[in-house]
DNA sequence: CGAGACGTGTTTACGGTGTAAGCAGCGGGT
DNA sequence: ACCCGCTGCTTACACCGTAAACACGTCTCG
């Protein structure tokens, strides 16, 4: 299910060889031998699926009919796989049709078609946008959640070549990461409520009537406060943001006093 | 080897005899009884020292000169332990005398302070940061960095005496917590690079040269990217915000054409 | 003053975790 | 034919979180 078929860089496919390892299983399909991407895509749909916290080496092994320890022929650990988890996910991007890594028309287009990327991705795999958050990035100077050098290339590239200046392109890298990565990850906590342990079967919400009578504009707000805008919200913070870039692409461009 | 590092308990040398536990502990100050702020106290500081992911119930235990176990008896568990520790972080914006819990000089003002006060607790413990945002909240509408429900109402109070209608407010607390989250998050990971492990003796910035030779942007723009302008980001793009939170307030006030 | 009750920290124990090391079977190259 | 590398399995270990039983100091009450 987690499986988008495409890619630009593809494998090389050396071809032959499907060594059907193990060939003693008797009924199932033939066991194709796991390999990094399988292990990474299994890890993915364990983690929505479970999250993050059951995600355990032994666990990953079974999930995938095989027995933990084997994991570790394609992966240097755990913390090597929740890596190349995030950089799998990070990677959808390049198979969303939506999102162009070069501006078609014009830069906030390009702005806008990359925040609906990352939103379409952070809201199909909720339990690992934290983790595209918080894991500490390959440089200082990737940010969150535009977790590589090649979005980064893109980026300054849309930005520059529609104008602006050094500095205000990567001044507004700065504040694009920052909406996207604060939004999202409120947007994405606030729906699932991923519990790792067995799903409560009750006993959630003991937030109520007795707490609250301290808090009288919380209880009474508490409807809409519960309510989900956060399409609306996007939007509208993300258009507040462009138009801010706009302003300061403007007054960059004009020659303007020298202040 | 086993009986080491005690108290000298001070004791009135009662007709008792001297026991021999905890009394033949040559210096040091008494031994206070441990209680669930002191160890929070210190697991806010062992994270703040080592990072997160070297916190282990015996290592705070050692850090305290108490033997692991110990901890349980002011702390349901670990969970218990690190949900304490966000609480008590986000608690020191009690204690800040620049932040008030109610406006005194208008709505913007309050805004402004309390961002402020945010900021200056993310930069004071970076490592516990990821910690107050990522962390599941109570209610669903408990939105972090602000974590409590006293300053969900303290927010609500100073937007809605202020003219902000209820939605309006309930809005602006969701754009204002996103645009916290966001930066603070994206700031703290980009200073301190936490890494829990041994400090690296060197070895760290293997992305240089070879690597950004496919990215010329990137590497052009490297010097800029690695500035530390943050502070002056964080004003601006919170001077944007109120200013757009301003722009709802004038809107939502004029009776204005139905559009 | 003596006897418990209680609170605090310790000891022991258990199952689960990440991972290093060695082993076993298979396919393909020579 | 051989061996060799690849893959997955097995064993082993140190460490983790935590439950349960225990030891000791102190307080209370008679």
């Amino acid at each position: 299910m987690a499986d988008d078929a495409n890619s630009p860089t593809d494998v090389p496919d050396d071809g032959t060889a499907y060594t059907r390892a193990v060939r003693e299983t008797p009924p199932g399909p033939v066991r194709t031998p796991l390999d990094r991407r399988r292990v990474l895509a299994a890890a993915i749909e364990f983690i929505d699926e479970h999250g993050l916290e059951a995600l355990t080496m032994r666990r990953m092994g079974a999930h995938l009919g095989v027995e933990g320890m084997a994991l570790y022929r394609h992966v240097t650990g755990r913390d090597d796989l929740l890596d190349g988890v995030v950089e799998l996910v990070v990677d959808e991007l390049y198979g969303d049709p939506e999102v162009y890594l070069a501006p078609q028309h014009g830069w906030q287009d390009y702005l806008q078609r990359l925040a609906h990327g990352v939103r379409r991705i952070a809201i199909a795999h909720p339990a690992v946008f934290p983790l595209i958050a918080t894991r500490p990035p390959a440089a200082p100077w990737v940010r969150p959640p535009l977790r590589s050098l090649r979005w980064l290339e893109s980026f300054l590239d849309a930005l520059t070549t529609h104008g602006f200046s050094d500095g205000a392109a990567v001044a507004a890298y700065r504040a694009y990461t920052s909406f996207l990565l604060g939004h999202l990850l409120l947007e994405v906590s606030q729906r699932g409520v991923p519990i790792s342990p067995l799903d409560d079967p009750e006993g959630a919400p003991q937030v109520e009537d007795r707490s609250l009578a301290a808090f009288p504009l919380v209880r009474r707000f508490s409807a809409l406060l519960s309510e989900d805008e956060s399409t609306a919200e996007f939007e509208e913070s993300l258009e507040n943001l462009l138009e801010r870039l706009q302003r300061v692409l403007r007054e960059s461009q004009r020659p303007g006093p020298p202040r």
